[in-house]
DNA sequence: GCAGCTTACTCGGAGTTCCTAGTTTCTGCC
DNA sequence: GGCAGAAACTAGGAACTCCGAGTAAGCTGC
């Protein structure tokens, strides 16, 4: 299970409390990253619970779902790595083993030869949609949260990514002129 | 570095367009679920960035304030596994490098012969400390947010922990009977 | 047209996490 | 006292992540 041996008080209160009492800085910064570090540990290890019956991990999910929206079901490896913010050898790590479960096919670049594109199967359409079905029914793992309560996080988080610098900070921006998410 | 190749785009909205334009359900919990994975990513590599000249991972490091803040400074290895949350062998996996590099000592337990205590060592209470001070100076890399928009993400990421069953739900417990965090 | 830089992907290795399985030791019940 | 079950740690292996380095191919500038 997720807690095996589950604790009498919350262990992040109380590293909180200690934190303080010994008069170090940033307390609320390390309470909230340590409450994202198990709260990504929480979802995850439940997403990949509900996925494991059918082969497939949170990480090969995105990455199928990437090609299942794109217009022509293919897209080049380099840019699945931009879109999933995930460092090209981890790009290939999925695509070989997408490829090994028949859910991914390697394609080669019809200009480019340098670039190698990955193309959704038939399976991994279906994969997909039996995925989707079973994380959506446990609400991705995110327990009783209301809807308010979700978007709230998403909203902090955005600041977050945006400092990060994950996207650019162009309000009113309608995305007309870009290159475009759509892939 | 944490972005080589930025999106003119937010790629977690563009997503949840998709999603929605699709018909998919439980939209709010799964931008809320990438939105926690992709921060706890942000996180992790800025703090293990500055914690890589004082040769520790994040992982490493909480360890190792878990052991500063212990009364004794030595806990068996089981209860450090509770209060970080992490499997048995993830424990060993992680004292097993500290021990390697000096932090930390193995020391049997006096009177439970199954029992391993790791203890801090002074080479330990030095890297905690400058650790803490490197991680404090970029806010554990929790960027330009307020301290009250911090107390929102922990505040809200606590309901999720409750519901996974890390502590218990009482909301007037003053741990006095508790066999208690003071470890 | 060719040198040099950049881009795209892959390989090998490190670090963290988990799981299953194993050994040793303690506890509880008869 | 002894046996069964539980508990504490370790070993081996899988999955995901990153980084550094290597190869192949495209692009730029002279």
């Amino acid at each position: 299970m997720l807690n095996s041996r589950p604790l009498p008080f919350d262990a992040i209160a109380e590293a909180r409390r200690q934190w303080e009492a010994h008069g170090w800085p940033s307390s609320p910064a390390m309470t909230a990253v340590t409450s994202i570090m198990r709260a990504q540990q929480i979802v995850l290890a439940r997403v990949d619970a509900v996925l494991k019956p059918l082969d497939l991990t949170f990480a090969r999910y995105e990455a199928l779902v990437l090609l299942y929206f794109s217009r022509t079901g293919a897209l080049p490896m380099g840019k699945m790595g931009d879109r999933l913010m995930l460092h090209p050898t981890s790009v290939t790590n999925i695509i070989d083993r997408l490829e090994d479960q028949g859910f991914v096919r390697r394609v080669s670049h019809p200009t480019d030869r340098r670039t190698t594109l990955a193309e959704i199967t038939d399976a991994g359409r279906q994969a997909v949609e039996a995925a989707t079905e079973a994380t959506s029914a446990i609400s991705l793992g995110m327990g009783n949260l209301t809807d308010e309560e979700l978007d709230q996080i998403t909203e902090l988080l955005r600041r977050l990514r945006l400092d990060a610098g994950d996207f650019p900070d162009d309000p009113d921006d309608t995305h007309d002129t870009h290159d475009g998410p759509g892939g």
